[in-house]
DNA sequence: GCTTATTATCTCAGTTATGAGATGTTAACC
DNA sequence: GGTTAACATCTCATAACTGAGATAATAAGC
């Protein structure tokens, strides 16, 4: 994360010690960069209102994404509560425990493959998640609130593009673009 | 980080056991949400494949950050390079170390205050950057891809606006928009 | 149907980071 | 100039998560 790249454009001064480095001089490449920058950036800085709502309700950002999850599809197996969270199998596992033993969210039999098992919400989790989810939505809707409705909806149209390609292109070491 | 928020619009099924809860009726809190799904996780996806250019240079992404900002700045006061990676101050000690044992960084005194120290990189540090930022750019680059230019260019614009507003806000909790 | 590959979850050791407080230093105020 | 507040960095306990491998169940090929 945080990836960092504006600087004075124009030629490297040489000669100079500890002289910085010149930006890419390619059109192409400068924009990428420029773009992943305020893109981490604006990533952050909406997270961090959401992180901070998160945290008053005694909730990691990661425990939230489970509950949010559960709370907008019903009953999940781990394995789509892994992709949807983007956190590594340990982490669900590790995080579905702490769910449980706080009363929050239950295991469930899979009738059809015992292998799988459902993560669920219990009623004290669906009341907590119809209690707090407004206000978090509120957080984020305020954390928005910079941009006006069209623009956001305009923001909203480049993202998913970037996103989708993203995702779709094979990464830089090898494989396709799944979660590992 | 990833927050998640798409669900079939419409109202909430009512009386069904486990059935899922309905997203926000009102327009400008549901086009926010939405927002900050596509923006998370395009940012996970553009991350990815800095990630993996990263780690194959044994980098993790938080020390990559703290040599891109010396390799771009020069040499900084670690306060600054906190301010700049979104790292804690101790994660920024201990990211420091860690360069300074592999040999990529080093600390020096600061002249007019004796609290403050500068990093900054060592010759082996510059070889290093100066090899692998051209290769990191060209990841960035090709991940961008799935836009255009000048979508790029647009897409840059909104970021910085909602980023720039994000930060100024105060943060649900409490205080004003700075790090932590 | 038996072997082999794949899939779902869990275990666990180790890594990366956080945040509260300690230490030493400088600035501000009277 | 002496006291108090604000800083910059470091130390340390420990939280949060990753990733490799273990275990168990299912699917596929022949």
């Amino acid at each position: 994360m945080k990836t960092t790249a504006q600087s004075i454009p124009g030629p490297a001064q040489t000669g100079t010690l500890d002289a910085p480095a010149a930006p890419p001089a390619d059109v192409p490449t400068a924009t990428a960069l420029k773009l992943w920058v305020v893109l981490s950036r604006a990533a952050a800085a909406v997270e961090a209102h959401a992180v901070a709502d998160m945290t008053r309700h005694g909730l990691t950002p990661a425990e939230f994404g489970v509950l949010e999850a559960l709370h907008h599809k019903g009953p999940l197996l781990l394995g789509d509560v892994q992709r949807r969270t983007l956190v590594s199998s340990g982490g669900t596992t590790f995080l579905v425990d702490r769910l449980e033993k706080r009363g929050l969210v239950e295991r469930r039999m899979c009738e059809t493959d015992r292998r799988a098992r459902y993560a669920a919400l219990t009623p004290a989790g669906t009341a907590l998640m119809a209690e707090i989810f407004p206000v978090h939505a509120e957080v984020i809707r305020r954390a928005m609130s910079g941009l006006g409705l069209a623009d956001q909806r305009e923001a909203t149209d480049l993202l998913r593009v970037l996103g989708r390609e993203a995702s779709a292109l094979s990464l830089p070491g090898g494989v396709t673009g799944g979660t590992k």
